[in-house]
Parts: structure tokens; C-alpha cells; sequence
DNA sequence: ATTATTTAGATGCAAGTGCATATATAAGTC
DNA sequence: GACTTATATATGCACTTGCATCTAAATAAT
């Protein structure tokens, strides 16, 4: 079991293994070539085209909703809509029936800032993933990856 | 294109972009669970088994090379390899030859270390992959993250 | 109503990460 | 051989992350 490409070819590594070093794999691989081409374009991380979508294909959300929907540590999403708010990219408003919860919603900077990176984002995506697989490929990829993610609750 | 699961159930998000995010989400679950599995076993983080189980499959290599089959950047492996040479699981040695580099091998102690995880670690791959998916399901997943991870050049 | 429990969110601190850059050595150029 | 360029690794700094814990408000229990 290592994160190596080149796992025993043959059978020596269990397939359960080797698709688990693979996701690891390919997700370093890929998310870092993102990262970076955000960064190039002097464009904020991948987190905060996620909220920004999130928020605008949902409209506002509270914290936990958002939370559960990007896979976020509580402490993580709170600290990361500090620095998104801080930016002007979102707001805080405190829930009116529940004094703990607030909605998150996004400013029309926030939406600027989200068209800015997707041209950016989808180009990386097709690089990482459209020039490495066929169509029916990813599509099965997609299904595939789905239920690994998904809650055994769901 | 978003992080969350119901992105548009259909035909609104493109095939590669729903691989993607599955990808991250589905490594940002199941790495959680890992590292969490981990952590409550007492064990150190996910890379120091990698780190190891490497040097122990191919002998002592470079950082270069480590650094390259793990894909992790210069500066991580570092201070990775520090960390892990301040508890006496690894060794650094200069090369002979070219005083630039240096010879990185496991200690006693890294072998026993990594004995160790492997248990929880095998555990948590069962419940993250194999819970979750067939046998042909899990190898024809492997499949196709390899290719998202091959280099272009190779 | 009063207290205990749960839920939403924030935060101090220690550790890890990325960037830019530094250091040292090797290789190539003139 | 002196001078530039490339390679292997380390490091200062700012920022992010994880853990544990805190506050505040809502619910449940007595």
C-alpha cells in the first residue's frame, strides 16, 4: 500500500488498496495543478469559488448548511467566511427565529469574483481531467467517486 | 460546477466537471475518515506511512525521488523528512558522490512504526473503498484515477 | 421555572503549508 | 580556471489547519 504509481503491477496490491492510492494520487496531482493556476491568475483559492457557487445556486445558507455541503470543518468554514466577509465577498446576518444561526449570502462582489474564476477554474478542469479521459470515462469516474462520498446515511 | 452532491441530477453539469468534484469530495471524505482513524489510534499523520512503507519497498533513496513518487513539494518533504528524523523513524545520510544530496532510509523504529499503522490504516481504506464499492468497481475506479495522475509525459 | 443537554458558531494555540529565497554544490560555457 | 546556470535541499515568514475549548442560544428534562 504506498501512494506510488508503480504499486507492484500484478496483483500484489489489493484492488481496494490501489484505487484508494489512486484517489489520493490523483487528487494531489490535480487539485495542486488548480491550486496553482488560481494562484497564477492571482485568483483566491479553489475554497472560495465553492462558497461563492454554493451560495449562489442556493441561495443564502447557514453556516452548518454550507458546512455539510463543501465537507468543511465547522472551524474551518467559520475562519474561511471571516477572510471571504473581510473581502467584501459575502455577508453575515443573524438569523431572525435562531439568535445562533446566521445566513450567509453573497455580495455582488462575490458574484464578480466568481465569474472571474470560473473561466480559470474550468480550464484547469479540463486539463486535469477532459484531456485524460474519454467522455463515458469520466462519466463513469463521476459515478464512481460518488458513492465513496456519499454518507452511508444517504 | 460545484463541491456539493446534487449538482443538477441530468444534464446542467458536464461530465467532467461532476468527475472533478466528485474527486474532491470524495478524497476530502474519505482522507478525513483516515486521518481521523489514525489520530484516534494514536498514530502519526497518513505521509509518515507512505514515507516509510516507500523506503522500505525501494531502499534508501533521494529526497528528489521521494519527494517525486510521493508528490509532495520540495519544501514539504523537508520538513517532513525533519520531522520524522527528530523521532528517530528515518536517517539522513549525505551521497558520496554528489554532496548535494542526500541517502533517506528507514531506522528500526520506522519499520516498527509502520508495522503498527498499517493495521488501522488497512482498516480505514475497508470502510472508506470496500464498504462501498465491488471488487470490479474498486479496480475499474484505480483504473481511471491512474490515468488522472500519470504524468503527461509518461 | 431551573437545570442539564444539545446545537451554532468563534477562537487561542500549536503545527503544517506555500511562497520566495537562501545555501551549497555540480555542470556547462567561454 | 573564472563565470554563469542548474540542481538538491533548507528556511524565514505569513497564512491555514486541527484540536480543544469557549460562548451563546435553543431544547429537553425534572
Amino acid at each position: 500500500m504506498t501512494v506510488t504509481a508503480d504499486a507492484c503491477p500484478g496483483s500484489c496490491t489489493e484492488v481496494a488498496e490501489r484505487a484508494w492510492v489512486q484517489l489520493i494520487r490523483a487528487h494531489r496531482s490535480a487539485l495542486c495543478s488548480v491550486e496553482k493556476a488560481l494562484r497564477a491568475a492571482e485568483l483566491p483559492p479553489l475554497e472560495w469559488y465553492d462558497v461563492l457557487l454554493e451560495l449562489e445556486r442556493e441561495g443564502p445558507l447557514r453556516s452548518r448548511d454550507l458546512q455539510e455541503r463543501l465537507l468543511l470543518a465547522q472551524y474551518n468554514l467559520s475562519r474561511l467566511v471571516d477572510r471571504m466577509e473581510a473581502e467584501g465577498l459575502i455577508e453575515r446576518t443573524r438569523c431572525s427565529d435562531d439568535a445562533r444561526c446566521q445566513w450567509i449570502r453573497t455580495t455582488t462582489a462575490g458574484d464578480a469574483l466568481r465569474q472571474r474564476m470560473w473561466p480559470v477554474y474550468a480550464d484547469a478542469i479540463r486539463t486535469a481531467v477532459e484531456s485524460r479521459l474519454t467522455k463515458p470515462q469520466a462519466a463513469q469516474l463521476g459515478e464512481l467517486l460518488a458513492r465513496l462520498s456519499n454518507c452511508p446515511k444517504a
